[in-house]
DNA sequence: TCGGTTCGCCGAATCGGTTCGACCGAACAT
DNA sequence: ATGTTCGGTCGAACCGATTCGGCGAACCGA
């Protein structure tokens, strides 16, 4: 029972032995009447927890995962601070973070893709989670190799090249770009454009990026039609310029599918700019997070990304593995159906 | 020397005794080779370093933790998950986590604000971190008083009544939304809303709707113009609607200032609705996050919140008072320039 | 050659929990 | 009366690091 000069205070170090003291038992018994492990008596286990709420006395977090092997802890591997996240990367966070606080885990956060990168590997590898879920995975994926070969049970919201390795929960771009384009296609449109997310990560392999360009591909080909495909930056300004430049570029277009929610709003304005109404003159589909497709002027016809769901299973596939990480490991691929808001509409030639 | 027969490969314990045995050396030995605290000769050094290599050794964060009686991370208790984070949180967010990664300490995530909350609980209370970020913060916030009270460090983003009491960043929401006021009352204009954001929040106490709302009657009463108030739910539907309504019911209004940045896009439709320019017929100014006043359309005139400064001055606090919990609690209020996009011009009545 | 430093390293204690084996008395079966 | 079970408790080992006191050898000047 130390005096504190500095408040006058007591300043006890409160922890399980201080508590089984003031109790009169053992430390094993304050475990046990703690834990349930083993039966206590009813009148002990009211001593001990007269004396905890006297003290406001909690479990040391770090003894406990020492002793325990585990943390409690998840980590979130989500992309470089500095790059803004999207809606729907945003809506992946939330969610991951909500459900793992419903199973009373804690979440790390370790924003990676850097190249030196000290966050990813301190959570990885020093023992603070019990497993982690990455966001933004690249067909091929050095943090993924990272997790393989440390053999920490994780979860990929995304997935590799050979996804058979891992578990994950995947929006299925393919299938969902290529039924914006039937969609379109049945609305008599022959001529369409894929904008897809910033080139850089394209380039670099990032997979929804090359699965929408297959799945346009597939369709496009299945229903004869002509299709060209293009990169345009993350923000509003650039789908501006980037539509812009299309539109002026092909005058056959009459409708674009898009997987970059971040550049709509900018090519509604293009649209605007050229004169074309939507959905009168012209046609728009797309991937988004529902939040955003609503909240877009006019509200967009997209697939309604179950950003909620996908995490919340995320974490849940998570949590099994750790219990167990021999289970095989299981593929969520998400295909939402495409809700329709009205950007769509009959094809009308230009011009 | 375990064999796991799922994997056919060595499992063994990997720990600094593992370490040292392999090095022919103590324990002890291989602890000052790594921390540098005492001298180690450089062979032994040498050896210790390629044992770790070899097997890919990382101190156990728990143990070291337990020992040290810190945990080199920091906790950020933001608002619930549920409720979308505006443009501006997120960037706190950001910058937060990026500067906490330059200091090398991780991350652990709150979300907070609901009834009862473990996640909080376990963060404060767990002795899970070494000091903790409050975001939004209520003129009368529980979560204050519980860090008081726990002694746990921690910095707060936003203030509450009173705020010497503690240690926090903040933006200056009464000078700024009074500086609106004066630059669109010297453009002429007369007669100006202030639209803060959701009715709820300011309810609750929410500090930079309650300070706003000072700056506006402050500013409008020394310059002698009419003012109206209103509050407003924090998406673009929203902000039309009610701008919307706004306008209807005071044909006098020619501009408004808003710190709801996320209602923005859609005051901006309420006014093409209504047939008013920006800026011909009708001023808008505001507080946002550069990021999003730029890619509004128009580009809101605005004062910029300087997001990454102030998570990086928030972490950078927290860090002297985990260091030293005795110094006097420093307190550091953005003012940001207000930065003219256009969308403030001379007043011309509506009609 | 001897006493004192310095260097490099070791052994043991420690942090705060959990858990296993053991013990004791009471209740119960044989 | 003896053996068995069981609820309730204790003591000690353990998890994996850090850190303090100490010890032997080398080295120094006197």
């Amino acid at each position: 029972m130390v005096t504190d000069r500095r408040f006058g205070r007591r300043r006890v170090r409160v922890n399980i032995g201080e508590i089984a003291r003031r109790a009169g038992v053992s430390r094993s018994t304050v475990s046990y009447a703690l834990t349930g492990k083993r039966p206590v008596s009813e009148e002990t286990k009211r001593r001990i927890q007269t004396v905890i709420d006297e003290l406001g006395y909690r479990p040391n977090a770090a003894a406990r995962a020492l002793k325990e092997g585990r943390t409690r802890t998840i980590g979130l591997v989500i992309p470089p601070a500095s790059q803004r996240l999207t809606d729907m990367q945003l809506g992946f966070v939330a969610s991951v973070v909500d459900a793992a606080a419903h199973a009373d885990l804690d979440v790390l956060l370790s924003p990676s893709g850097g190249e030196h990168d000290r966050s990813f590997e301190r959570v990885v590898t020093g023992r603070r989670v019990d497993g982690v879920i990455v966001m933004e995975i690249r067909l091929e994926d050095d943090r993924v190799t990272r997790l393989l070969q440390s053999g920490l049970p994780f979860v990929g919201i995304g997935r590799t090249r050979h996804p058979e390795d891992m578990s994950w929960v995947d929006l299925d771009y393919e299938t969902l770009i290529a039924k914006c384009v039937h969609h379109l296609a049945d609305l008599g449109h022959r001529h369409l454009a894929l904008v897809n997310r910033n080139a850089e990560l394209v380039a670099a392999g990032y997979g929804p990026g090359h699965r929408a360009q297959a799945g346009f591909q597939r369709a496009v080909a299945e229903r004869g039609l002509h299709g060209v495909q293009v990169c345009c930056a993350d923000d509003a300004q650039a789908g501006q310029s980037c539509l812009g430049r299309l539109l002026a570029e092909h005058p056959e277009l009459t409708a674009i599918a898009t997987i970059n929610e971040a550049a709509v709003s900018g090519m509604y304005r293009a649209l605007v700019e050229a004169g074309l109404n939507v959905p009168g003159d012209f046609s728009v589909a797309g991937v988004a997070a529902q939040h955003w497709a609503e909240n877009l002027h006019p509200p967009l016809t997209a697939a309604d990304v179950p950003a909620d769901e996908m995490g919340a299973r995320a974490v849940e596939l998570l949590i099994q593995r750790i219990a167990d990480p021999t289970t095989p490991h299981r593929h969520i691929l998400a295909t939402p159906p495409i809700s329709l808001r009205g950007t769509t509409g009959p094809a009308r030639p230009r011009g």
